[in-house]
DNA sequence: AGCCGGCGCCGCCATC
DNA sequence: CTGATGGCGGCGCCGG
């Protein structure tokens, strides 16, 4: 050990690839999400890189330009982390013709650590064939189209981001950042995601615990004559046990008819809708500060850990993470909604 | 970790 | 004959 020198980590490069017509939060979101963990631990532990194909100026789809650097500039096998930000159709079209960007991308993703992309900019990932065999997660009025495009991709359409292997994919916008995070916790620990997470404010006011999937999920009960209503009475008997059997009972079919004719139009299993409507209620119950413990029995649990187990594959984050992110109102009184 | 019981889910097939 | 039904058995996932 040197004795006047602590140990001192190489820092480890963030490239963000950003294009005219790019989502200014997907880019400055996770760029302020590694900045603030050299911040909070005051160590640089990340360089973080503004990229564009020819450097320079660029314009995003808000007011907002950002000064980037050309992507020459560094060397793909340099790169730690490497993630595409999202835009608009047009935008995404331009970067996925130029074929430097092309080359530079699809070196960078085989040498990176990790790759990923923020909200559409899996649609650039597809079109370079990088998300082949692999789950991952895209702005919820895309997931289709994305599934689409890439055929042979799972395309999670209710995480607000996933990780598979190398491949970091996240929903939209804001979920960039909760992905950087998750990043960080799983690079130097969760004591500092949470620290950042203070740091930001991110805790404070976010609608983020509404469900990804809540608006298809109104769609769906819109549909089906007799599963309309199934569901409503699900969502206001989520604390009994709701096995298959049952439900089937509710609707007076047999157990076999039942699972076919509610696959089929609402495009889930029962039991899967079931999880993902106590899943979404333990969000908001999180998110009001109240403990696991608590939550458990509400939603249909018969213990907290099962609950985060199930929380953890589902949303790609524990409930103890997610409550850090969301719990608002704990400075006295009630907050207004705006 | 690693084993096992139970349940969700589905393919298959006889029946209506 | 076609299409819907539902019973049976197996496989895989989840939780203890």
């Amino acid at each position: 050990m040197a004795r006047s020198f602590p140990p001192r980590p190489k820092p480890l490069d963030v490239a963000i690839l950003a294009f005219d017509g790019c989502q200014v939060l997907d880019v400055t979101g996770p760029a302020m999400v590694f900045e603030a963990a050299n911040n909070v631990s005051r160590v640089v532990r990340y360089n973080v890189h503004i990229l564009s194909s020819k450097g320079g100026t660029i314009r995003t789809n808000s007011a907002v330009a950002l000064v980037t650097k050309p992507l020459k500039t560094l060397a793909p096998r340099a790169i730690d982390t490497f993630l595409i930000a999202g835009g608009d159709r047009s935008g995404l079209q331009m970067l996925t013709a130029d074929v430097s960007v092309r080359k530079w991308v699809v070196q960078t993703s085989t040498k990176a650590r990790r790759y990923g992309s923020i909200c559409t900019g899996a649609f650039a990932l597809a079109n370079f064939a990088l998300l082949s065999g692999k789950r991952v997660a895209t702005h919820w009025s895309a997931c289709s189209d994305l599934a689409q495009l890439c055929p042979d991709a799972c395309v999670d359409s209710h995480a607000l981001f996933v990780n598979d292997g190398r491949l970091w994919t996240s929903a939209g916008v804001t979920t960039g950042m909760d992905m950087s995070l998750a990043m960080v916790a799983s690079d130097f620990g969760e004591a500092v995601a949470n620290a950042i997470a203070k740091r930001l404010v991110l805790y404070a006011r976010r609608p983020g615990y509404q469900s990804q999937f809540s608006p298809v999920l109104r769609a769906q009960s819109h549909a089906a004559a007799p599963f309309a209503e199934l569901i409503n009475w699900i969502r206001e008997n989520l604390a009994k046990p709701l096995d298959v059997q049952k439900l089937a009972a509710r609707v007076s079919m047999s157990e076999r008819t039942f699972l076919r004719h509610f696959t089929r139009s609402l495009g889930m299993t029962p039991a899967r809708l079931v999880e993902m409507l106590r899943l979404d209620l333990t969000r908001v119950y999180l998110a009001t500060g109240m403990s696991l413990k608590e939550i458990a029995p509400k939603v249909g649990y018969l213990s907290s850990t099962q609950l985060s187990r199930a929380f953890g594959r589902r949303f790609g984050m524990t409930p103890m993470l997610f409550r850090e992110l969301h719990q608002r109102g704990d400075c006295g009184g009630s907050v207004t909604e705006s």
